[in-house]
DNA sequence: CGGCGGCTTGAGGTTGGTCAAGGCATGTGG
DNA sequence: CCACATGCCTTGACCAACCTCAAGCCGCCG
């Protein structure tokens, strides 16, 4: 048996962290020891545990290697309202660790593991390793995409049009850290927890899932959700995968 | 009369983006240098005009420095979205440059004085001077911080509550940039934009104006919106200024 | 002076939230 | 191995909130 490198089962290009910046720039040597030493501290995380609780302060971010989280605040009326659905190869804790405390909490939605990343070696990795820093840009910009389309769903959109999106953009963001096939993924939230997420209450989320189901276009059993018919539901949902699946190519790498 | 350097009519430390930027770093000679070199190209736009539409490509950025503008969005149901109001120091043209084509339209709400800048320069500027991309890195999440307010005010706030938020998010954002007194501001949009900001139709913003009015938390004549009584309005819009006005201080500079 | 955009107000109708009850699956402890 | 508890899905009835449509008004600008 050959003596391993801590984390060597794997080949460092498997980390979705890792692969997510090698579709948009090109990694040298130094930048992948950079990364290596980046990603030295591993810990888990079980099933709804809070990672981040709002009002306190986090000095410190974490990059998902495997399971998902929410990342969400609860108001004085009770609601709750889900910012994001957090997969493997995001980054917890940003923006929380730049203010005082945080403004959001972060729970996990099943067991998880993760990488400890203090901000001060973060920031040392941004400043010594530019053409990262700029990939970060990047990806920053493509999260506020993210979330503007999110806007759109809460602000605008049917209820109907709105879980059309919301499921589109899962499975598209599941299939780009591989963690769903071609039609079909497993949803990590109940339908309550979908309401939070599209801001509407549980029951009518059941509703809409229903006319879906019954007009075709999905199919539902247990948590596993499936696309039937694409095409139908990116016209339903007003559904451009652009804003997820394009790596930002202009520019440089150079 | 000595001779002037071109723009040092004022001084550059005035412009806002730099002023946002030596707020959260110090910017060496270099940096000021290089900055001076990215702003060179001066562009106006009058009231009205359409800097980003949908669906087509930009590969390039704008920089405010004066005036105001709208990005958003058109759904097929003839509703509108408006994701964000960008401010003077605010980047235009980001995520859109990234991308084949625009997924969302920006329009300018007034006169505008702004900066071209092209993607391959900005790009030369992150990579050349790596405590500004860094910087960058903590204005995209900020950035992302107030889309993720957005979404629950869309989502999940009453309606008195979202216009108790919005207004406050404006004066905010509106004295980081000097463009506000200590108590009001001039509203850039219509009522039925604000609609368009916090979801809700023309008239019911109307009516809540009228409610928030007699309550006696703001006041209204044309344009400028002044907060009566602050502290009730962040009760009850559960507005915290942190995720505005906190410079990331944690980190570097060092 | 005339037109237009935006503010204001009202009436009516639909949507979607709330509340409540029942069913089903899963897991746990006796 | 069964009894029970728990969490989630499902469905229905009711009701309020908010949208839509519409009309009138004001102020501004050409």
């Amino acid at each position: 048996m050959a003596v391993q490198r801590k984390m060597a089962t794997k080949p460092m290009e498997d980390h979705p962290f890792i692969a997510k910046l090698n579709r948009s720039i090109k990694l040298d040597d130094a930048d992948m020891a950079a990364l290596d030493a980046l990603l030295s501290r591993r810990i888990t995380a079980k099933k709804a545990k809070d990672l981040i609780v709002e009002g306190y302060e986090y000095p410190a971010l974490h990059i998902v290697e495997s399971g998902f989280a929410i990342r969400y605040k609860l108001l004085h009326n009770g609601k709750r309202q889900i910012v994001n659905v957090i997969v493997p190869g995001d980054i917890i804790g940003f923006p929380a660790c730049f203010y005082e405390y945080a403004v959001f909490s972060v729970t996990a939605l099943g067991d998880m593991n993760l990488h400890h990343v203090s901000l001060d070696s973060f920031t040392d990795l941004c400043l010594s390793r530019p053409n990262i820093a700029t990939a970060l840009v990047w990806f920053a910009a493509r999260e506020a995409a993210i979330y503007a389309e999110h806007i759109i769903d809460t602000g605008r959109r049917e209820p109907l049009e709105r879980l059309a999106h919301f499921l589109l953009e899962m499975l598209t963001r599941l299939q780009v850290v591989g963690c769903a096939s071609e039609r079909s993924f497993e949803m990590p939230l109940s339908q309550e927890g979908i309401g939070d997420v599209v801001g509407l209450s549980g029951p009518h989320v059941n509703r809409m899932l229903g006319e879906l189901k019954s007009k075709g276009l999905i199919a539902v059993s247990g948590h596993e959700i499936t696309i039937v018919d694409r095409a139908a539901l990116q016209i339903l949902g007003e559904f451009r995968p652009a804003y997820l699946d394009r790596v930002p190519v202009h520019g440089r790498p150079r």
